[in-house]
This record gives C-alpha cells, sequence and structure tokens, in this order.
DNA sequence: AGATGGATAGAACGATCGGTCTATATCGAG
DNA sequence: CTCGATATAGACCGATCGTTCTATCCATCT
C-alpha cells in the first residue's frame, strides 16, 4: 500500500514552511520549487506568486490549534491551561533548530505594509488574544482582555529573546511572571 | 561658519542605520550608497562588505545608552529608573515610524549563524541584561539575574508585539508586569 | 612641483531574483 | 478514444543582488 502523493499545492506550502522557517521569508523560489518538486507555473496558478504563497502559508499553519491542544492537554483548569503554554514554550525555545516565531519573523522582515502576509499575522495574534481572553474570563480575571495583552507580550517576548539568548531562559522567566499575574488577579 | 561634512564611513552608517531600519537589512547597497552620497569603493574600503557594514552598524549605535538615558532623566529610585523605560516604550512604539527593535529584527532577518552581526545582537542585549541586573541588585531584588531575563522580556515583547498590534498598547501592559515584579521581589 | 592617499563616478562581473513563456506529459470525464 | 484541465520541464525575461574593477579628481605633505 503506498500513500498517494500530495498534490502541488500541499507540497508547495509544505515546502515553504519548511524553507521560510530556516532561511527567512526572502527564500527564493527556486528553493522552495525544487524542495517541493513542483513546476515553475503551479505556484503561479494556484498562489498568484511568491506573496499569495507566503500569505497562504501563514493562513494554512495550525497556529493557534497548536495552542488549543497544549491546553487541552493539561486539563480543565485555565490556570494549569495557561502555565502549560509556557511550559510547552520552554521545550519549543530549547530546541537546536528554533529560529523564532514565524509570524513576527514575517511580520518585521516584510516592510512593505501592504503585503497580504501582514493581515495574517495580524489575524493570527488576534485570535491568540481572544483564546486567552476566553481563558482568563474563565479563571474570573477582573479584566481579561487586559490579561490577554500581557499574556501575548509574554509569548512574544520568550519567543523574541531566546533567539538572541536561550541560555536565559526566556519561557521560565516568562513563566514566572504567568504566575505573578494569575496571583495577582485571583 | 559652516559645519564639516561628515566622512565616509559616518555618512554610511547614517544611511545605513536608516534604511535597515526602515527596509529591514535585506536593503541593497545601492540604495545606501545613494542616500550616503558615498562612492562604492569606500563601502568595501571601511567595511570590507555589507555583512560588516550591518554588523558595523549594530555595534556603533547606541543602543543601551539610551536606555541609561532614560533612567537617569528618571532619577535615583531604580523603582522609578525601571518604570520609566517602559513610559519611553509607550512612546516609541506608538510612533506611526515605528517598526521593532532593529537588533531582534537583524537576528531573524539573518539565517547565516556566522554572520557577524549577530555577535553584536548578542552584545547588545547581554549589555541590557547587566544594565538591569545592576539596577535591581540596588533594588534589593534575591535574584537579580533571574530579574532582569523577566525584564528582557518584557522589553522584546513589547517591542515585537507593538508591531503587529500597537493597539494592544503592550508597553502598558509590561509595564503592569513590571510592577508586579517590582512588588512581589520587595 | 611632484608625489601620495583617499574619495568619487561608473562600467562591468556573475549570480540570483520573481515572473512569464512554450512545449510536453499525465490523467480523469465524456 | 478524445477532449480538456492540470502538471511538469525548462528556456527566457528584465531587474537587482553584492562585489571588483579602472579611471579621475582633489586635498595634503615633502
Amino acid at each position: 500500500m503506498t500513500t498517494t502523493r500530495p498534490g502541488p499545492r500541499e507540497r508547495l506550502l509544505e515546502a515553504a514552511r519548511d524553507l521560510t522557517y530556516t532561511h527567512g521569508v526572502h527564500v527564493g523560489v527556486d528553493a522552495i520549487l525544487k524542495q517541493a518538486e513542483v513546476a515553475r507555473r503551479s505556484l503561479y496558478q494556484h498562489f498568484g506568486g511568491k506573496d499569495g504563497l507566503i500569505a497562504a502559508l501563514l493562513r494554512s499553519y495550525p497556529g493557534d490549534a497548536r495552542y488549543r491542544q497544549v491546553m487541552d492537554d493539561a486539563g480543565d483548569d485555565p490556570w494549569q491551561r495557561i502555565l502549560a503554554v509556557f511550559d510547552e514554550l520552554e521545550v519549543v525555545t530549547q530546541r537546536p533548530t528554533f529560529r523564532g516565531c514565524r509570524y513576527t519573523s514575517a511580520d518585521l522582515a516584510l516592510s512593505d505594509p501592504e503585503h497580504p502576509a501582514h493581515a495574517e499575522v495580524r489575524a493570527f495574534k488576534d485570535g491568540l488574544h481572544e483564546l486567552f481572553t476566553t481563558e482568563l474570563t474563565r479563571y474570573g480575571h477582573p479584566a481579561p482582555g487586559f490579561g490577554a495583552n500581557q499574556l501575548l507580550v509574554l509569548i512574544d517576548g520568550t519567543l523574541a529573546h531566546a533567539v538572541t539568548r536561550p541560555d536565559a531562559h526566556p519561557a521560565l522567566a516568562a513563566r514566572a511572571m504567568a504566575e505573578l499575574l494569575l496571583d495577582a488577579s485571583a
């Protein structure tokens, strides 16, 4: 039994996911096409161009699904669910292949404010904000929207700082602040 | 009386500072040379190439001097001096020209781990860590090194998150956490 | 005056960029 | 089988990349 090979569209997204993470969004299309084993024309057929591929990549990536998974694995208690995110961040940021948050990277690397990727990044982080807002609401936080912004700062700060100083274990530093935050709003 | 025009080296650094911030480190050398009004050859004479210019840019930038200035303007009290940094971050991140932290951007954009810029970014953030460590020591923090890591996460998180969601006012969110942190370690 | 060194201007290098093109192959539906 | 859509392979486009080159200008020093 042989698993059927994914179509060119899926192969392009997969290759672009891989290469843009390790080399940044400025990887050449040639490299993506080669790794995906896809014809040049198919890229423009499916995504209209490199910009479209990058945007589609960010949209398709199961970004907040991963956060939800980590939370669900931690049970029902909001306190546990939120701190589990930072435990996971410690694991992620210590991996030798860790190269930062792909959304933040894309947002910083693309200087053109009209690039379609910006909308995807915004949508992703807005989704995360909503996710943590509902969690803090369940926790009984008096200002869940503000608290969610604080958690997002901790997450982005962890992912950004770990690129330069992984040995500082920013995830552990952030986790302690998340605890303070939850304690103070109990 | 006419102020003498700075030499080619200074003009190159100034132009590169400007253009790499607005367009990222992938700006072409042509654009830098044009804005600096400097001959092509001079760039390679002074910096050996584009990589050398980028690294020199990051080294020469008065990065932590600016943090020190903000602190000194806030007086002697460590509490005030630390929180003043976040007040300044709120101002900086709300500017329409704000484009994130140039050090984090450079670190993320340059995928080659051997690029000389990485060492400069590391040196800069290590310097900041030392700055906040001494401040927290003066404050009487029981674990000033760990606390400094926490403050750096807050700063990097503010600068990273404000690129995508400036309306969330991450600096204010971070400031509140910095207060919690200082309270908890008093 | 003559020599020297730094700066300028700009042609030119090969490589690579994103994107368009033609031509051929494959495959499922009618 | 034929048709039409979709995929592949690869040449080709103009533009730009970082870098090296020659040639000229000019201020300074002997």
